[in-house]
DNA sequence: AACTCGGGGAA
DNA sequence: TTCCCAGAGTT
């Protein structure tokens, strides 16, 4: 069966936006209806896809199951799903411990605990019907923007965006946004430009198709491009661009590093050295200090010290914790005072004694920074 | 804006 | 291993 048929009529109306407004920023939109056209031949096989009225229980319950799970790990669930749970009174009546059973495996287990809520509130409050406006859709539990977008779109043709992973990656591509689109600024860009080129005549297709789309041509690494019909229409192939958009920036797992600091006091002067003249924090001044922590690092501090000419006793408590983030790293500072401090600092450029009167004279590594403000 | 939340398939 | 998937809630 052709969903498109259903929804579009077929693809004859897609320019029916109002040509007059002068002051909206026009786009390229001449490949929707080529785009309309492909999903009327590939248009996946979906069990939630059946009838010529899409049941907005059922496109709901395919929209969760569907956040951040592939399509083949969500079918034999949903089909489960509507056997057990065929309508909404029947989920709103089931206990939570046999709505998560019917979960089981599919991960994202709160996805299950807030579909069963707001199931629940549509029976209770909404008259047993999901709302048609993204506003109120937005308002039950585990529904944001794609969801009610999704919704409003599929299940009442409301001429609304649904921006997932795929839209984001083909508009990426079409348009050759080179920006991160994990961003929330080019995510709203890209709703806006949805908004602005998504067919009046049948905005659910529209949205299923450009999913589809991206699942089957527009795909992550290596897009189909051979053989897709938009590719006289994209931007960043134009620009040689496609293989390596859309830039996806995560923040990275920086690692984490123990580190010992000794504040050593001697005569209202704190002993302290200079890093050196490359790398992090370079000719900065910081307190003693080794990498490592609790009786590790007091030892490396200890023998640091000693091969600078002097011996001290660390005191047992840890009188400060001080995180410091860097782009690539963090520190976490471990400071104790120093009980004792016998023998004589080596003639050293890089190792001094400063009063303490005088730390704001000195260029301070700025972790370091940190623990002055705490003594 | 960054974390957390599951699990599986693909490169 | 790493990436990515029809994202949303929390902090």
């Amino acid at each position: 069966m052709n969903m498109l048929l259903l929804y579009c009529g077929i693809f004859s109306a897609v320019r029916g936006k109002d040509k007059d407004m002068s002051d909206v920023k026009r786009v390229d939109d001449t490949w929707v209806p080529l785009l309309l056209q492909w999903f009327s031949v590939h248009c996946r096989e979906l069990p939630w896809r059946g009838g010529t009225r899409r049941d907005p229980y059922k496109v709901w319950v395919s929209e969760i199951m569907l956040q951040q799970t592939k399509v083949e790990a969500v079918r034999p669930y949903y089909e489960s799903w509507m056997e057990r749970f065929p309508d909404m009174e029947t989920l709103a009546a089931a206990s939570a411990d046999e709505v998560l059973r019917q979960w089981q495996g599919l991960g994202y287990y709160s996805r299950a605990r807030n579909l069963h809520q707001a199931v629940q509130e549509v029976v209770a409050s909404y008259d047993g019907k999901v709302p048609s406006d993204t506003a109120e859709l937005v308002k039950l539990k585990g529904v944001g923007a794609y969801t009610a977008g999704a919704i409003a779109s599929i299940a009442y043709g409301r001429r609304v965006a649904a921006v997932d992973g795929n839209v984001l990656r083909v508009f990426a591509r079409l348009y050759n946004i080179e920006e991160n689109i994990l961003s929330g600024a080019v995510k709203k860009e890209i709703t806006d430009l949805v908004d602005n080129v998504m067919p009046a005549a049948c905005p659910g297709a529209f949205n299923e198709a450009l999913m589809d789309f991206g699942a089957q041509v527009c795909v992550p690494r290596q897009p189909h491009c051979e053989g897709c019909p938009l590719s006289s229409h994209c931007l960043a192939r134009a620009a040689g661009k496609e293989a390596v958009l859309p830039l996806r920036l995560t923040k990275k797992n920086i690692p984490t590093e123990d580190i010992t600091v000794v504040v050593c006091t001697r005569q209202r002067k704190w002993l302290l050295h200079r890093r050196p003249e490359k790398g992090l924090l370079a000719s900065m001044w910081e307190f003693p200090n080794a990498g490592g922590a609790g009786a590790e690092g007091i030892g490396a501090v200890t023998k640091l010290l000693q091969s600078v000419g002097l011996s001290v006793v660390v005191g047992a408590a840890e009188i400060a914790a001080v995180k410091h983030v860097f782009s690539h790293k963090i520190w976490r500072l471990h400071v104790y005072r120093a009980k004792a401090v016998h023998g004589h600092l080596q003639a050293k450029e890089d190792w001094q004694w400063l009063p303490v009167t005088a730390y704001t004279e000195v260029p301070w590594a700025g972790p370091h920074g940190k623990i002055t403000a705490v003594l």
